[in-house]
DNA sequence: GTGATGTACCTCACCGCTAAGGTATTGCTA
DNA sequence: TAGCAATACCTTAGCGGTGAGGTACATCAC
């Protein structure tokens, strides 16, 4: 009870503190979250946008609408899926790349910092706790978003990275 | 970095459990938030639209969309502000309290299984790191939204029922 | 092969929130 | 007490997400 509402209360201060690392460069939570999913995927960074679907966990209209942004600035390219005539592969753009690589550093700083009230062994106990929680609502599987991560060679990774 | 990616989805596996427990009260998150809000608030049960916007972390505006909708639903009930001409005060209506009781044990239920997971030792190190956390971004006396605790009565309360 | 079912992605109407700006009132200060 | 900044709330344009529905392709059973 005092769980719940302080989770929300805290996802959403770190939230939007993350959001002005990504403000700078000119980016939102929405497009910083597509990008760094391509780039921590295993190369050639190349992922269908069910995968980014289910690792953001939005839905597939919300998927096709980021896609549409950062392809018109050209950050993502959307190619035909040889292998699967109904579905196009996503990857990055040498400018997208480029501008994820510049973002990143800066993200984790911020994450850093945001924990920074945290000694290592509690920040170790609170990962493993919301791990468990994570467990015991999406099953080990992970049903709804674990895909990025099996697709990517993670099994234990830093999904959902908004 | 394992962290905030886990505590983001998390929160939005939990919120999407809650979201269904509102759905079949008629009820959306944001339409709780104001509710409960109302209800865990010191009788006479009365808040300003600014207290409510403290306590939801949202803004003005959506507050006053928030109330617009449960006004219009005969919920909660606007009465201008005796002390001060500028503002208002919100009320539950008699349909808004009766209401809000019927959800909350079933509210209350849902987030006790989420966490059942969790033996009581786990979750009280969990609710003390959430604390600490909150703390240290937030500021001891909590500058976004701790005026719904204060004015409540509650220090240590739970803000943020959503 | 043919038809039925499932999957991948897109489109679009609708919805709630944000952020900026507006109005009315309060309260400080000269 | 007159002027001015601060505060409380509302309004609205714009944005991103959802959910329903559509199209194209894949897959499976027969």
């Amino acid at each position: 009870m005092a769980v719940i509402g302080r989770l929300s209360r805290l996802q959403r201060v770190v939230s939007a503190e993350l959001k002005r690392t990504f403000a700078a460069h000119d980016l939102d939570s929405a497009s910083f979250d597509v990008l760094a999913t391509l780039r921590r995927s295993a190369p050639p960074h190349r992922l269908t946008p069910t995968e980014l679907m289910k690792s953001g966990m939005v839905t597939s209209g919300a998927i096709s609408q980021r896609l549409d942004r950062l392809e018109g600035r050209g950050l993502v390219l959307r190619t035909p899926n040889e292998e699967d005539g109904r579905g196009v592969r996503v990857s990055l753009t040498d400018e997208g790349r480029e501008l994820i690589d510049r973002v990143l550093p800066e993200h984790l700083a911020t994450e850093r910092r945001l924990l920074s009230a945290l000694t290592g062994e509690r920040r170790d106990q609170f990962v493993e706790t919301l791990r468990e929680l994570l467990e015991s609502l999406e099953g080990p599987a992970g049903p709804a978003g674990a895909a990025c991560c099996r697709n990517s060679g993670r099994t234990s990774g830093a999904c959902c990275a908004v």
